[in-house]
DNA sequence: CAAATTTCAGCCGGACTGAGATCT
DNA sequence: CAGATCTCAGTCGGGCTGAAATTT
C-alpha cells in the first residue's frame, strides 16, 4: 500500500508470469494424458524426431528440442533407464553417440500422438483457428524480442 | 516420414511448445536484470506482497505466487540464507511462521522493480496495448480450460 | 483426544552453467 | 593442437507424498 505498489501490475509485468503458468498447467495435463503409455511431454520432439527408426546424436535432438545438451543428456538417461531409446556409438565419429527409439517405444507412438492432440484440444478448447494463429504469432514475436540479445 | 508425420505438426501442439520457450527465455531475461541486485524472478511475487513491511505466512504466500506450498519453503529457504527474509513465530497460532522482507530486501526493492519494468518492456516491445491485451486474455482463456478438471 | 493446519524432509523431472574428458 | 561432442557436478525452480509438530 505504498505509492508505487501499482508499478507491480504493471500488464507487461502480470504478463511475464502468466506465461510460466500457462506452460506448467499445459505440460501436467500432457503429462497426464501420456502416463498411461509410460511416456512424458518433455520427451515428445524426441518421439517425433526420431520417429520411423531414424537415428540422431545428442546434440542434433538437443537442437530440435530447443533445449541445452545438458538436458537432453538427463532425458535421454531417463528414457534410456525406462527402456525407450538405445545408444550405439556413431561408426563414422567416435565421440558421438546414435540414438534410435527401441521397438517398444515405437509402437507406443500412435497413441501418444492421439493423447497429446486430445489434451492440448481441450486446453485450447474455445480458442479458434485465427485466436490460436493469433496467439502463436504473438508468442513468436516474443521470442524474437528475446532471443536477441 | 510416416504417413502421421505431420500430426506432430498440430497447431495446438506446436503451440504448446511455444509456452515453455517463452516463459524460460523471459524468466532468463529478467533474472538478468534482477542478478546485480541478488534478487530472482520467482521471488518478484514474495517481493511485491511484503512491501511494505507485511508479515505473512508461508501459506499465504504460497497462495499468491500460485505455486505448492513445499515450492514456496524452498523458494523462501533461499531467500532467507541470502539474507531477504526474516521468520518469526506467529505469535497467535504457533503452527505458523510470519515472514517479512529484511531492512537490506527492502532498500533494493524500488531498484528491482525498475529493473524488471524495463526488462518485460524489451521483452514485448514492439507489441500495443491493445495486442498486450489480446494476449494476457487468451491466457486466461487458456489457464481457465487447464484449471477445471 | 481427534481433526485441521502448517511446516519439514525426501524424491522426482526438467532446465541451466561451467568444467573436464575424449575423440577428430 | 584446436574444435566438436559428450559427461559430470552443482544450482535452481517447480511438482508430489508423507511425516511431524502444533493448534483448535
Amino acid at each position: 500500500m505504498t505509492e508505487d505498489a501499482d508499478a507491480w501490475n504493471d500488464p507487461r509485468l502480470r504478463s511475464s508470469r502468466l506465461f510460466g503458468k500457462v506452460h506448467r498447467l499445459f505440460a501436467r495435463r500432457i503429462d497426464e494424458a501420456l502416463r498411461e503409455l509410460g511416456l512424458r511431454f518433455a520427451q515428445a520432439p524426441i518421439l517425433a524426431a526420431l520417429q520411423g527408426g531414424t537415428a540422431l546424436s545428442q546434440k542434433d535432438l538437443a537442437g530440435i528440442a530447443d533445449v541445452e545438451q545438458a538436458s537432453m543428456a538427463q532425458i535421454l538417461e531417463r528414457m534410456e533407464r525406462d527402456g525407450l531409446i538405445q545408444r550405439e556409438r556413431d561408426p563414422d565419429d567416435g565421440r558421438s553417440t546414435l540414438i534410435s527409439l527401441t521397438a517398444a517405444a515405437l509402437a507406443r507412438l500412435p497413441a501418444a500422438q492421439e493423447a497429446m492432440r486430445r489434451a492440448s484440444r481441450s486446453a485450447l478448447a474455445g480458442l479458434g483457428p485465427s485466436e490460436i494463429g493469433d496467439l502463436t504469432r504473438l508468442l513468436e514475436r516474443i521470442i524474437g524480442n528475446l532471443e536477441v540479445e
